[in-house]
RNA sequence: GCUUUGGUGGUGGAAUUGGUAGACACGAGGGACUUAAAAUCCCUUGGGCAGCAAUGCCUGUACGGGUUCAAGUCCCGUCCGAAGCACCA
């Protein structure tokens, strides 16, 4: 019999499914181990061989744990709120839900295909109100906590309500939103109202006014990581700032945690980079300048990394949306301002981005004093300037800061070098190096002493105090739209109140249309009865990071609905070992569950800091698209290697009809009704196609579909080649060429086995060489497996099998089919059976390497360096064997001492050097 | 502009972390088996030179320097690519 892949993996996975063969359980007496996929958002186009490369990866190194003898939790489920589903709705009328649930079906079909090893008992999807009856709960639970910054961590509201009961605001450090002071009969004076007013500014969910990017296309605000270039990241639709009330989560609180807590992980650099960098610490002054205008005098407080240079300002700059604008603007100037802002506040964030080089201003008829030198200097209003980082004003320095500059040049401001020997007569001297000049008690400092200098200067003269900024904003957390989790909250004559937890969860309502309403309010306005108690709920949703944050700690307890997690099993299982996903997520997702994992552990419902220890990046696979050439004008198609001879014009085909890059002409022609008389110039009879490396997608007819594949290859081939093609971590482009080559390995493999019908494997003993070859390969395997470098694994697989072509022996074949099983599960499975064993292989161990079947015989050789014979070694029997010129070798064995030294390694390489590595 | 990360055959990629560069695979070329095809197997395959031949020699990891007995790997400079951030004071 032949390799059957269509047979053995139907029947297999079968045998898992009925069998619930990958049921997990909490078990003491083993160690756990955790591996997780970033969950699929279920589109409607189903996964392109892109998608499970990640899975794939994850999968491997479960089963590998598996067989290392742990207890592994590997779980899989759906994003399944979203915006394309709500989209699809609003266009044909078709309930959200029903798309999601065909198209999650749809996916387990295509994911079952490829015999991945998770527990599907273990489920969970994100629109499931099983499921976000917990995101609820959290987001209730934030409602009513605030974060003590002396304590570093959230605690609960009604310990800060009999704080302010007992003594007001003093003493207590809390992550607010404005600074508060009042008190304790100031507060017990207040009015309900007052104080939720008041308490809104200390909750760590909490609604209020804030700038936002609202895609009016979409007609929902989106979260800074879901807009790039001033464009929605779904649809490429253009946002514009938008002053609105919004549920905000205060992840500002955690900035410094977030930071600190990177340093432990076992995450890439530029991963954590990217988080450092999204977080954005960095630790500055912010000094108070007297600003008069007119009759009035105003405290204005800047933010600054560079106090250092405060002598060489000469000017300072507001931003135009800051309240201080409409303060401190001199009647003379009042209308050059006001048309100022409004030119302003007419950009979207678009132009703002796109027109960052040309600089716009306008003076604001003010005033400022600087603290140190008693220089009155003018106040400007300009975009470049933000509202929302620091205070929303600036002390200018053009001399040492290129934006500045950039704005004194255009508006003619003076520009006061304060560094020695720098020039500024074409650009800005912003390096922190130099000898300080003019700058009174700096002089002759050198830039980095003068730093920390001039922040005591200011702090012991009262003008202002260290501060450290964070670039990280609170996240955004209502949207207008649908197909979300209903915020458990209702209104009380205007006052946000939370539903109980036993009213949990509160169910999306029904809804006749999807989109938002004639007056603009979100789609829930559209249901009836929405409403608490008589009171009105929330009309609008959470956004998508909301069900994505904590579904790591759901699946080690799915089924609990008393309970997010039981501690038991959470005091289990942990946190999450290895995360396989992609970068995409990395100031988004990466960022949310951290931070909703760290409130979570505040609390003390879960018992882990961080919730992903280990994460790889694997990277995306790209398609391969293929182009033919018609000359313009003409219905004829122009081979690539001639097409230089004519004008084309380059069009995307079908990569179906296109092997080894030669056009299947007959096909071509079908293809298309205006192609069906199309003519061609070939070259040595051939049509050959042009070919270019670009994202996986519909348009550019470059998808390849992995159940494809199964059906021509085999799900085991796929899997294989997926992991073949390069290192996880890399980006790479599919390429069908390659797959023939993992496919005849399988074949090979097999006929380890069988040749033809006969099952050929003997009793007989294996030979020093066939052990030598399987042990290096399960050492390899081994080193390779905890690397993640699957490809040279699969190499090593492949010099094996092509040693051992001529070895039948159980001895060594039943240790390489436990080996393979990781990878092609299925063949292994088949083959374990074969080989007459009842349980399957997956509860098998991974066999153990013996060093000592890979080391040759040797014999002593003399070394000599340095012109003398210094001592002998034991080194392999060939080493002057042609082919075999050098080895390194450990010296444990023979321990040698030179001049009083240990000998670590020699390296010898015959006619030429010995290299002695000594300690 | 800043941060991160790369640059090795026709292609995907190896290289024990400073030790024979190009493993393994694809593609290409040649051959065997076959009426033929598929499948399978064998040989060649970075470039150049010499030889009937086994083989030998030179050169070669984006470019230019340097450290070292030894550099794809480490250091300095230049060029190019990818990703992220982007008026963050």
């Amino acid at each position: 019999m032949d390799y059957n892949f269509r047979e053995i993996e139907k029947k297999w996975q079968a045998y898992w499914a009925d069998n619930h063969v990958y049921r997990t359980v909490e078990d003491p007496s083993k160690p756990k181990y955790y591996v997780l996929d970033m969950f699929p958002y279920p589109s409607g186009a189903g996964l392109h061989v892109g998608h499970p490369l990640g899975y794939i990866a994850s999968d491997i190194y479960s089963r590998y744990k598996r067989l290392k003898g742990f207890n592994v939790l590997h779980p899989m489920g759906y994003d399944s709120f979203g915006l394309p589903a709500e989209q699809y709705a609003i266009q044909t009328g078709q309930h959200p839900e029903k798309t999601t649930v065909q198209n999650i079906s749809r996916y387990r079909q295509q994911l079952d295909r490829i015999g991945f090893s998770y527990d599907w008992d273990r489920e969970v999807r994100t629109c499931d109100p099983d499921y976000y009856k917990w995101t609820q709960w959290a987001f209730i639970k934030m409602f009513k906590s605030w974060y003590d910054n002396s304590l570093g961590k959230a605690r609960p509201i009604a310990e800060l309500v009999s704080r302010f009961e007992e003594s007001g605001t003093s003493g207590v450090d809390a992550a607010c939103g404005e600074k508060m002071e009042f008190t304790a009969s100031q507060w017990n004076a207040m009015s309900e109202e007052e104080k939720e007013k008041v308490l809104m500014n200390y909750r760590i969910a909490y609604l209020g006014e804030t700038s936002v990017n609202w895609c009016p296309q979409l007609g929902t605000v989106l979260a800074n990581d879901e807009v790039k270039e001033g464009l929605s990241v779904r649809g490429g639709y253009p946002v514009e700032q938008k002053k609105m009330s919004q549920w905000q989560l205060r992840v500002s609180a955690y900035a410094e945690r977030l930071l600190g807590g990177l340093d432990s992980l076992d995450w890439t650099d530029s991963l954590k980079e990217m988080q450092r960098n999204w977080i954005g610490k960095s630790l500055g002054t912010e000094v108070v300048f007297k600003v008069e205008s007119g009759e009035k005098t105003k405290d204005v407080t800047i933010f600054t990394t560079r106090v250092d240079t405060i002598f060489g300002v000469t000017f300072m700059v507001l931003a135009p949306e800051s309240d201080l604008v409409d303060e401190l603007t001199a009647p003379e100037c009042r209308k050059a301002v006001e048309e100022y802002v409004s030119y302003v506040k007419k950009k979207t964030e678009r132009e703002r981005i796109s027109e960052t080089k040309t600089v716009t201003g306008v003076f604001s008829g003010a005033y400022g004093i600087n603290p140190l030198t008693g220089d009155r200097i003018p106040v400007w209003i300009s975009e470049y300037v933000l509202a929302g980082y620091g205070t929303g004003a600036i002390m200018a320095v053009p001399a040492h800061d290129s934006r500045d500059y950039a704005f004194a040049k255009k508006f003619d401001l003076p520009i006061v070098p304060i560094i020695e020997g720098c020039d500024v007569s074409e650009q800005s001297f912003d390096a922190k190096e130099g000898k300080m000049c003019n700058s009174g008690f700096l002089n002759g400092m050198d830039v980095k002493e003068a730093i920390p200098a001039a922040m005591d200067y200011v702090e012991e003269h009262g003008l202002g105090h260290r501060k450290v900024n964070y670039r990280l904003r609170d996240a955004i957390f209502s949207r207008q739209r649908y197909w979300g989790e209903p915020f458990p909250v209702y209104y009380k004559n205007g006052i946000a109140q939370v539903l109980p937890m036993d009213r949990l969860p509160l169910t999306l309502p029904e809804i006749d249309e999807f989109k938002p309403t004639e007056t603009g309010e979100p789609p829930l306005a559209r249901a009836k009865n929405w409403s608490y108690e008589g009171h009105p709920l929330e009309t609008s949703t959470m956004p998508g990071f909301a069900g994505s944050s904590a579904y790591y700690l759901r699946y080690m307890d799915p089924h609990n609905s008393e309970e997010l997690v039981s501690s038991e099993a959470n005091t289990y299982w942990r946190n999450v070992d290895l995360y396989i996903g992609g970068t995409e997520h990395a100031t988004g997702h990466l960022i949310y569950s951290r931070f909703w994992n760290k409130f979570l552990y505040d609390l003390g419902y879960v018992c882990e800091d961080e919730p992903f220890r280990k994460l790889v990046n694997q990277g995306m696979i790209q398609g391969r698209s293929n182009f033919v050439y018609r000359v313009v004008g003409t219905n004829t198609f122009v081979s690539c290697g001639l097409k230089d001879s004519y004008q084309t014009t380059e069009i995307h085909v079908d990569i179906n009809l296109v092997h080894n890059d030669r056009l299947d002409t007959e096909l071509f022609r079908k293809w298309r009704p205006e192609y069906a008389d199309a003519e061609f110039i070939l070259e040595n009879g051939e049509y050959v196609c042009g070919w270019a490396v670009e994202k996986m997608s519909k348009s550019m007819f470059n998808v390849v579909n992995p159940d494809d594949i199964c059906d021509t290859y085999g799900a085991d081939t796929l899997r294989l080649y997926e992991m073949f093609l390069g290192p996880i971590e890399q980006s790479k482009p599919w390429d069908t060429k390659g797959i023939d080559g993992v496919s005849r390995f399988l074949r090979k493999f097999w006929r380890l086995f069988y040749d033809g019908d006969r099952f050929i494997v003997t009793d007989e003993k294996a030979t020093p060489d066939e052990l030598k070859s399987l042990h290096k390969l399960i050492g390899k395997e081994q080193e390779d497996i905890e690397a993640f470098s699957y490809n040279t694994t699969i190499s090593a697989f492949m010099i094996a099998v092509g040693e051992l072509a001529d070895c039948h022996k159980r001895e060594i074949l039943e240790p390489m089919v436990i080996l393979l099983s990781p990878f092609a599960p299925h063949i292994a499975e088949e083959l374990w059976h074969d080989l007459g064993h009842d349980t399957t292989v997956n509860y098998a161990t991974f066999p153990e390497y013996v060093e000592a079947y890979t080391v040759e015989n040797t014999c002593t050789y003399a070394v000599s360096f340095n012109g003398k014979t210094r001592f002998t070694v034991d080194l392999p029997k060939d080493m002057d064997k042609a082919g075999v010129e050098q080895k390194v070798l450990s010296m444990d064995q023979t321990a040698k001492y030179v001049d009083g030294k240990q000998i670590v390694k020699v390296i010898v390489v015959p006619g030429k050097i010995v290299n002695i590595v000594i300690r």
